[in-house]
RNA sequence: GGGCGGUUAGCUCAGUGGUAGAGCGGCUCGUUUACACCGAGCGGGUCGGGGGUUCGAAUCCCUCACCGCCCA
């Protein structure tokens, strides 16, 4: 076979993506193995997957291929998310961008556009998962949107309905002025800004004086209804219950008492908003207050007044002008102010009393916190659980209606007198009311999470034939921030519908950072196309990059750096193994004739295979890439197929290094499969094996005999090694043509059998093992074995002697050091045995080498 | 205000009680059966500060500082 020296991966992996799926390995076998089943976290159709997806997924499809090659007959369920407020906002700037208002397209035909639009992102991305390499079934895959799926989303909300556990309700909701809908608390975030805190008067009706209250905004007086201070504030007393005048407005308001106000703030006076402000509206309900609504879902001042029309911050300017202008304002300071930002939007959200629809969680939540703590339910990193828990235990109740077109529509039908019934069509509904009539639908759909909580289950035939074989599932992949808004309520509405578990795991993974630490933004232009870099090195390096990087950190950074070293990593796999295929003819049989070096990597490949298995079954991708590479370049390539050379090149002796090699290169090529699926493919199909199944996809993990862990082996072999390195690092500090064939050189010491490694591996022609008398040489010791070089008369004395004084030096050094602790008693005394044994032995091979430095100053007169 | 994570070589990070590690970068050398997307060698760290426990601390405990994330 011809095999160019660059690893090009473009010609590599789409051949071998297509070659699995007609093989059909994606589709999870008919045999009795043990199941195991991931459903993964649908995408949103938004656009297109970026690198934090290409982490998430391909952890998921490392999981699959490693239990398929330890046995399990796996199936991975791929799909897609509706993703209501984001991809409805997305289709509404595309339209905008083309000069068409959504408004004026009407509700059918708006969602008609983004179910266009749905087939175009979710094309896009599902050919970017084919690309990353990902065995998921999609014959199985899903959408949130299905028949189906929506059926048993209505059925969820019926169910609940039905139970009292959802309830309409006024409340003073997350507003988005932008997207015209409510936001959950979860979909929201605080933040700090500069701001004023402005100081105004408000009079008393009867002339008697005024209260000065702070706020800073100002325009929502426009809904003031009292003012309220601290019962304990004495400042106040005798003046509850009076009555107030508002500025601008005019409007009659009492002063009245509650705990709420903080009288160590300003002038412990509040003013009262329970329409726009959700502890005023606390306020409000406690003294059964008026709740007008000032402003309309687009934030504008609705209230008929002179600022009617007016967006808030413009009534807010309005409005403080006109209360400086007529006295009330008394003044106005700096001040950090609290805000709440649309994280869909990123617009500043508006406390708004509106009618939603919410879910009780307190008693759903009970289930899911006691699920975690008796262990059924596991998180990794550990940490997450008490993250987990704080949240279900302080939960709250659930906003789950959204005013947008594009979701599962409220299945809620009303009579002309208001009566709500909760049904899966309009006859249903017309039923159950009877003789009434039903005259209309609910307007708003359904928050997307309420529809993803049901995924694990709803995907796998719920509610007709849930698949009880593959549910519950066994890992749940993703990311942190979205432990409550999905990890939370899946687990909820599984333990409730499903009547158990949705997973057993959840692997929470790292974020992908720029290299600076930032957060990727496709805004800011700092995120990184994930395709782009497919095209440049292909999906293994880019796997390898981000997977070799994920362990129990919260964060990893992306650097182009790192993806050059992944592709380096892949090239040297293909060079090794074409260098390996230059020197085989085929299959050969295991042989019993193996040297010590032979049964050195050996015992290596035994650790390594038991570190690698470990590593996934921890989830521990970084450990387990880290691991292989340190195998595979480190130990074969550096040190195995450079000894081995001499071998290769001799008819006689070239059988043992090649079973080994081929050995070796299987159980590395299938432990390495789940992270690069492709290279590994293409190499595994060339590799001359006698036994091999049809794909490495679908190949048994190693089987490592238990006698091929060699401690014996491995101690001497990197004697060997040790003392290579050694002369090696001689040759180069004295310049003694590093590299270049040593003519003859002298070895001291029972080497046991590594003359001849000695020899090749440190470029020496002639190795001769007693040392003449009267030769002038350097020399170093390892391990109580010396190797002298004879210098010939040209050499610089003075430089062998800077490196021995310094030699000398670090020696007497550590030595020192070493004295100190072993005539510590209480060393002796309290040490463990081996380690005071430890410390012995290294004190005798420093006194020894320390000896020997001297003897030779001496004998070279330096 | 509370919680979690982090602070180790120039950079990115491993390392949970026994003489400080890797990759990248730097410097010196190098085309011998693969690979210059390579090989050999070298240099580089008082492990964020302070205190404690211990024969022994990067590692365990306390405390402070700074960075990041989450919750209120």
């Amino acid at each position: 076979m011809e095999l160019s020296s660059k690893y090009d991966a473009s010609q590599v992996e789409a051949k071998w993506y297509q070659a699995w799926e007609s093989a059909g390995l994606f589709q999870a076998l008919a045999s009795g193995a043990p199941r195991y089943t991931i459903t993964i976290p649908p995408p949103n159709i938004t656009g297109s997957l970026h690198m934090g997806h290409s982490l998430c997924y391909p952890i998921q499809d490392v999981i699959g291929r490693y239990k398929r090659l330890r046995g399990f007959n796996v199936l991975i369920i791929p799909g897609q998310d509706h993703a209501g407020i984001a991809t409805q906002s997305v289709v509404s700037k595309q339209l905008k961008q083309q000069g068409i208002q959504p408004s004026e397209l009407g509700r059918e035909k708006f969602v008609e556009k983004v179910w266009e639009w749905r087939k175009v992102s979710g094309d896009t991305i599902i050919e970017q998962f084919r690309s990353l390499g990902c065995a998921f079934d999609w014959s199985k895959s899903r959408f949130t949107l299905d028949e189906d799926y929506a059926n048993a989303v209505l059925k969820v909300f019926i169910d609940w309905f039905n139970r009292g556990l959802i309830y309409r309700g006024k409340r003073v909701v997350n507003w988005d002025p932008v997207l015209q809908t409510s936001v959950s608390d979860i979909e929201t975030e605080r933040k700090t800004i500069n701001g004023k805190l402005y100081h105004v008067r408000y009079p008393f009706t009867d002339g008697s004086g005024e209260v000065i209250v702070a706020t800073t905004r100002p325009e929502t007086m426009l809904g003031d209804v009292a003012v309220a201070v601290n019962p304990s504030d004495k400042r106040y007393d005798g003046l509850i219950g009076k009555t107030l005048r508002l500025p601008l407005i005019g409007r009659e308001i009492p002063l009245l008492a509650d705990p709420y106000p903080d009288p160590e703030f300003g002038t412990g006076a509040v003013k009262i908003t329970p329409a726009h402000d959700p502890n005023d509206y606390e306020v409000g309900a406690r003294h059964q207050l008026e709740m007008p609504v000032v402003l309309d879902d687009r934030a504008k001042v609705s209230l008929e007044c002179k600022y009617q029309g007016m967006d808030r911050y413009e009534a807010r300017k309005a409005i403080v002008a006109d209360l400086e202008d007529q006295g009330f304002l008394v003044k106005v300071e700096d001040h950090q102010i609290p805000i709440i930002v649309s994280e869909r939007s990123g617009e500043v959200v508006e406390p708004l009393l509106s009618e939603q629809w919410f879910v009780k969680q307190t008693e759903l939540a009970g289930p899911g916190i006691e699920a975690v703590k008796a262990g059924k339910i596991k998180f990794t990193p550990e940490r997450y659980t008490k993250v987990y828990l704080d949240w279900m235990e302080n939960i709250r109740d659930w906003c789950i209606s959204r005013q947008l077109w594009w979701g599962h529509r409220i299945p809620v039908y009303y009579t002309e007198d208001g009566k709500a019934y909760a049904a899966l069509s309009l006859e249903d509904a017309q039923q159950q009311a009877g003789a009434d009539k039903i005259v209309r639908q609910d307007e708003d759909v359904l928050d997307t999470w309420f529809s993803s909580g049901l995924w694990p289950f709803a995907t796998q035939g719920w509610p007709d034939k849930l698949a009880q074989d593959r549910y519950p599932t066994n890992v749940l992949v993703t990311d942190r921030n979205i432990i409550y808004l999905w990890v939370a309520r899946m687990i909820m509405m599984g333990m409730d519908f499903a009547g158990d578990i949705p997973f057993q795991d959840v692997c929470i993974h790292a974020t992908v950072m720029t290299e600076d630490g930032r957060r990727m933004s496709k805004s800011l232009g700092t995120g990184v196309d994930p395709t782009e870099v497919i095209e440049r090195v292909g999906a293994d390096a880019l796997r390898y990059t981000l997977l070799s990087q994920a362990g129990t950190n919260q964060e990893i950074r992306y650097s182009e750096r790192r993806v050059d070293d992944a592709r380096n990593f892949c090239n040297k796999i293909w060079n090794a193994a074409r260098f390996i295929l230059m020197n085989v003819d085929g299959p050969v049989s295991e042989t019993a004739s193996l040297e010590i070096v032979d049964k050195w990597l050996l015992s290596r490949l035994s650790i390594t295979e038991r570190l690698v298995r470990e590593a996934y079954e921890a989830f521990d991708f970084q450990r387990a890439a880290n691991s292989l590479y340190q195998f595979f370049w480190s130990e074969m390539c550096d040190w195995y197929l450079e000894v081995c050379k001499s071998r290769l090149l001799d008819p006689a002796h070239k059988q043992t290094p090649i079973w080994v090699l081929l050995k070796a290169m299987e159980a590395f090529v299938t432990m390495l499969h789940p992270i690069m699926p492709h290279i590994t493919e293409e190499l595994y199909q060339n590799l001359p094996l006698a036994d091999k199944a049809e794909f490495v996809m679908i190949a048994d993990w190693p089987e490592i005999p238990s006698h091929w862990n060699s401690p014996m082996a491995e101690q001497t072999v990197e004697r060997w090694f040790n003392l290579v390195r050694a002369t090696r690092a001689l040759r180069a500090d004295l310049e003694l043509d590093p590299k270049k064939d040593f003519a003859k050189a002298y070895v001291v010491g029972d080497l046991a059998g590594g003359e001849e490694i000695l020899r090749t591996q440190a470029w020496i022609t002639e190795l001769s093992t007693a040392l003449p008398e009267g030769v002038r040489t350097v020399s170093t010791t390892v391990d109580g074995i010396d190797v002298h070089l004879p210098i010939e008369g040209a050499i610089d004395l003075d430089r062998i002697a800077t490196k021995l004084t310094s030699d000398e030096a670090k020696l007497s050094d550590e030595l020192s050091k070493l004295n100190l602790r072993l005539s510590n008693p209480q060393f002796v005394e309290r040490a463990k045995p081996e380690i005071v044994e430890r410390e012995q032995a290294l004190h005798a091979d420093l006194q020894d080498r320390l000896d020997k430095i001297k003897a030779r100053r001496q004998l070279l007169g330096v």
